[in-house]
DNA sequence: CAATTATTCAATAGATTTATTGAATAATTG
DNA sequence: CAATTATTCAATAAATCTATTGAATAATTG
């Protein structure tokens, strides 16, 4: 094989990986399955996209082989290949929050639209008895990986299950990092009645990865 | 800052960058002026692209604030902006590695076309005073960064400079790691000359920066 | 097995990306 | 300052990407 055939031939792949990483839609995608298996009438509801849509995107990352799939009675459902292909969307991310403005006005404004307290790291409240982690994902997702101790309410039952939270503890509640907002809607509610609650902003996934190496 | 609006936003956001990373030409422009500063005309050449098109891909990479330019006398040159670049490009191309097949076929391909022994890592050789390194990169490559004790002869100077380099050592020659070709022809070359020479596969960027650390 | 539910497929129009061509600009050299 | 050299700009045609729509498929349920 040739030299410039060799450099066409790897940087057209390379740049055709890449392309599956520059759509918008996408990148939620691959951020929201990394979570846990999610059907593809969940990922189109939870991203705001068509039926049809995500599942012609699902289709694109399949053929690539970023994510599989496996049917579970009526539906399918959709995960990430391997952790390599999370760790690629999460440099992208990593880029755009180095060089990107944008990136840091958003989640300024967004912080201050919400109005609450945030820890930045695990390391920050490591071994304290006085607070408690709260897991606010789906429950699929808890059960896929959790920070251990932590407790488990999904945001959407949160009002029903509030009563099951100790009120004399800082809840540190939590959900897929930085970029994710269920956690901050239960903090919303949580401090609305008379809860101490803050966000942990570390990404969970990322937590439990360095974990295990 | 609304939920949605603000997850727009940072996806938008987060896929423009990766867009950049979509065409394969500046993949390679990023590669190449990872390893130090070249002009329009210089990029041009080596990647085999016409200097006008190589000129509106800088322009693009640097309105987006991943290489900048400096002008000196008549020409400009440009630079990576900054680390988090290359390694954004370098997670793209792990993955491609990791998932395409097409991506092993061709080095292999390319290896076989060469016929050449090759050290994967400058662990398997550290401290052998029966070799040398050989920088084979052109001189301003080597001026911005080598591996300590490599001497440096641009492989375009290779024949007319070949009697400087000692006949009774292991000659292990290497240039922007396992996808620059420069080291393969200096290998292949001196091979036919008599010398015993291999490949070093490592990037050396990879390299210095990891020593740096 | 007909009805229902979940997903995929196919066609399409509009938007975006890309390489090419040739002209314009900007600094340098004789 | 005219000629040269290096780079950028502008216009464009071809290719590619994307969301939408509505129909097709495939498994499940009553």
């Amino acid at each position: 094989m040739e030299k410039r055939e060799f450099k066409d031939t790897i940087y057209n792949e390379i740049s055709r990986i890449s392309k599956i990483f520059s759509n918008p839609n996408r990148l939620e995608i691959i951020d929201l399955i990394a979570n846990g298996p999610k059907s593809v009438e969940e990922i189109a509801m939870e991203t705001g996209i068509s039926v049809a849509n995500a599942s012609q995107h699902l289709q694109i990352l399949k053929k690539e082989r970023l994510v599989k799939s496996h049917r579970k009675g009526n539906r399918i459902f959709y995960v990430i290949f391997s952790t390599e292909v999370y760790l690629a969307a999460k440099s992208m991310r990593d880029l755009a929050m180095h060089i990107s403005p944008y990136m840091k006005i958003a989640l300024e404004e967004f912080r201050n639209t919400s109005g609450y307290q945030t820890a930045y790291s695990l390391d920050q409240l490591s071994n304290r008895d006085d607070m408690i982690f709260l897991d606010v994902r789906p429950l699929d997702e808890y059960d896929s990986g959790h920070i251990p101790s932590a407790m488990s309410i999904p945001v959407k039952d949160l009002e029903s299950k509030i009563h099951e939270i100790p009120k004399d503890k800082l809840i540190v509640a939590y959900c897929r990092g930085i970029f994710c907002t269920y956690a901050d809607e239960a903090v919303k509610f949580l401090n609305k009645n008379g809860y101490n609650a803050m966000k942990l902003e570390q990404n969970v996934i990322e937590y439990l990865e360095e974990q295990t190496i």
